[in-house]
RNA sequence: GUGGUCGUAGCUCAAUGGUAGAGCUCCAGAUUGUGAUUCUGGUUGUUGCGGGUUCGAGCCCCGUCGAUCACCCCA
C-alpha cells in the first residue's frame, strides 16, 4: 500500500482520466472559437482581497488561503469571473468592444468533497463584457447549449433554467421591500424548493411577505413575461428556444448577478447544475473603483459534474471512443526481429519521426513474439520488421495481415503513402 | 464545520473472534522471425493508520485519515 495518497479532494489523472480531460478542454475549446472566442488564462493564486471585495470576509471560509513568505494574504482562485474583472477593466481601452473571452483552468474551493464536487476542479469560463444587449445573453446560452450538444448531449438529457434577477427587484420595489433585504430574499427564494414551507414563510414574514404571494409570482413568470421577450426572440430565430425552460427559483448563489441568470441542467439524473452564469453589470465597475463602467454576463462550466453526465449518456460514449481511437496509439510499430539491425531500425524510428509519423518500439531486446503483442496493443496500423533481409525491410498491416518487403530507402515513403489510405475496419480483430 | 454508512492485493470482491483468499490485471514460460485462444508458473497485503479488549482481532471498542451520502454551500 502506497504511502501518499492525494490530498483530500485532489484528483489523480492517469492517461485514461487525462485522455477524457483533454477531449473535455478540445471540445470546449472548438465550440468557444466557433462562436468568435478567444482565450485567455488569470492567476491561479490571487490576493485574497480581490474575493473579499465582491462577497464580503465570510467567503474566506470556502477560500482555499494563506500566507505567502512575504505575509501577504493570498488565495487558490474559487473562480475566475473576479481575475478576469480585473484583467478587462485594467486594460480595457485595447480592446475593441465586445470582449468575447473564454478560459479553461483549475479552481479551488475547500469544502466538503462528494460526487459531483471535489476541491480542485477545471472551469471553463465564458464572458462577454461591454455589451448589455440582451443578444449577449442570448449568445452565451446559444454557447451552452451548443457545448452540450457538442458533447453529444441531447435535448432529451438537458434544459436551461432560465430567469432573471430584475423581475425579483421589481417584485420587491412593487412592494416596498427594502433593498437592504434583496440579498436575503434570493437566498430564501434559492432554496424555496427545498426548505420546509413554514420556516420559509417565517423568513419572509420578516421582510413583510407571504409565501402564498412569492409562490403566486412565480407561477405567473412564464415564457410570456416581458423580462424575457427579447431573449424568447433571439433564442427561437435560432431554433434554440425548446432548450429552456423559465424557472423563477433561479437566482444563482453569487451577490454579483444582475439581470439575465441560468443554469444548464440534466434532465435524467438529478445531478448538480452541470453550469450556471448570468449578467454581472456592476462587477467591472466595483473591482475598479468605479472608474471603468463595463457590462458583463458570462457562465462556466464544471469539469465534475460534466464527466459525470458524459459518463452516464450512452449517445455521448460514442464521440469520445472516436476521440480516443484517434488519439491513442502509434501509426507505426518497429520490430527488431534480428538485434544486429538495431542501429538500422533506431535510424529508421527517427526518420519516420522526423516525417510525423507517430512510432514506437521496444527499447530492449524482445521476442519478436511480444513485439507483435506490442504493436497490437499500441493500436499500430503497420508493423515494420528489421531482421535477416536487411536493407529490405517487411511492412506488415496489421489490420489485413498483409506483409510486403520494402528497401529501406523508400521505407519512409511508403509509409506516409500508406498511412493516406484510411483504416479499414476496427484495429482490434 | 455537523451527522449516517463504508475502508481487505493494481482493480472487483470473499473470509462464525481461530492458518488472509478468489477472479481479473500485470510479469515470465510453453512459442529463439509474426498478433488469437489455451495451459503452466510467478509478483503484489504491517487487512487505511494508531491505540484498546481478548489466549487469539480483517471482524468487537475508541481515536484518526480517506471515500460516499445527507446537512452546509454551490462562485
Amino acid at each position: 500500500m502506497a504511502s501518499f495518497r492525494t490530498v483530500k479532494g485532489f484528483r489523480d489523472f492517469f492517461p485514461e482520466e487525462c485522455a477524457m480531460r483533454n477531449y473535455i478542454f478540445e471540445t470546449w475549446r472548438s465550440v468557444a472559437r466557433r462562436y468568435g472566442f478567444v482565450e485567455y488564462e488569470a492567476p491561479v493564486v490571487e490576493s485574497t482581497d480581490l474575493y473579499r471585495k465582491k462577497s464580503g470576509d465570510e467567503i474566506t471560509s470556502q477560500l482555499f488561503c494563506f500566507h505567502d513568505k512575504a505575509d501577504r494574504e493570498v488565495s487558490l482562485r474559487p473562480e475566475v469571473t473576479p481575475s478576469l474583472a480585473r484583467m478587462a477593466t485594467t486594460r480595457h481601452r485595447d480592446f475593441k468592444k465586445p470582449l468575447k473571452w473564454f478560459q479553461i483552468g483549475s479552481c479551488f474551493r475547500y469544502e466538503e468533497p462528494q460526487e459531483g464536487r471535489t476541491r480542485e476542479f477545471i472551469q471553463f469560463n465564458a464572458d462577454i463584457l461591454g455589451d448589455a444587449s440582451s443578444g449577449t445573453d442570448a449568445e452565451l446560452i446559444a454557447l451552452s447549449i451548443d457545448v452540450m450538444l457538442a458533447f453529444g448531449i441531447k435535448a432529451e438529457d438537458f434544459a436551461i433554467r432560465l430567469s432573471n434577477r430584475q423581475i425579483w427587484t421589481q417584485y420587491l420595489e412593487e412592494r416596498q421591500v427594502p433593498a437592504e433585504h434583496s440579498a436575503t430574499f434570493l437566498q430564501i427564494v434559492d432554496k424555496i424548493e427545498r426548505a420546509k414551507p413554514d420556516e420559509t414563510a417565517c423568513k419572509l414574514a420578516n421582510i413583510g411577505l407571504s409565501l402564498e404571494d412569492v409562490r403566486a409570482f412565480m407561477a405567473a413568470a412564464d415564457e410570456n413575461h416581458p423580462a424575457f421577450a427579447a431573449l424568447r426572440a433571439d433564442l427561437t430565430a435560432r431554433g434554440l428556444w425548446q432548450y429552456v425552460r423559465i424557472d423563477a427559483s433561479i437566482v444563482r448563489g453569487l451577490a454579483y448577478y444582475t439581470g439575465t441568470v441560468f443554469e444548464v441542467f440534466d434532465l435524467k439524473h438529478g445531478l448538480r447544475a452541470v453550469a450556471g452564469g448570468g449578467r454581472y453589470d456592476k462587477l467591472c465597475a466595483l473591482m475598479s473603483d468605479g472608474s471603468v463602467d463595463m457590462p458583463a454576463a458570462g457562465f462556466a462550466m464544471g469539469d465534475v459534474v460534466l464527466g459525470i453526465l458524459l459518463s452516464k449518456t450512452p449517445s455521448a460514449q460514442f464521440a469520445i471512443t472516436e476521440y480516443l481511437n484517434a488519439q491513442q496509439g502509434v501509426d507505426a510499430y518497429v520490430v527488431v526481429a534480428d538485434e544486429a539491425q538495431r542501429c538500422h531500425a533506431l535510424a529508421a524510428v527517427q526518420a519516420l519521426r522526423g516525417a510525423g509519423v507517430r512510432v514506437d518500439f521496444s527499447m530492449a531486446a524482445q521476442k519478436v513474439g511480444k513485439q507483435f503483442q506490442a504493436a497490437e496493443n499500441q493500436k499500430a496500423r503497420f508493423a515494420l520488421v528489421f531482421g535477416a533481409e536487411f536493407p529490405e525491410v517487411q511492412v506488415k498491416n496489421l489490420i489485413s495481415r498483409e506483409q510486403t518487403l520494402v528497401q529501406n530507402e523508400a521505407l519512409v515513403a511508403t509509409v506516409l503513402e500508406a498511412l493516406k489510405h484510411p483504416a479499414i475496419g476496427p484495429l482490434i480483430a
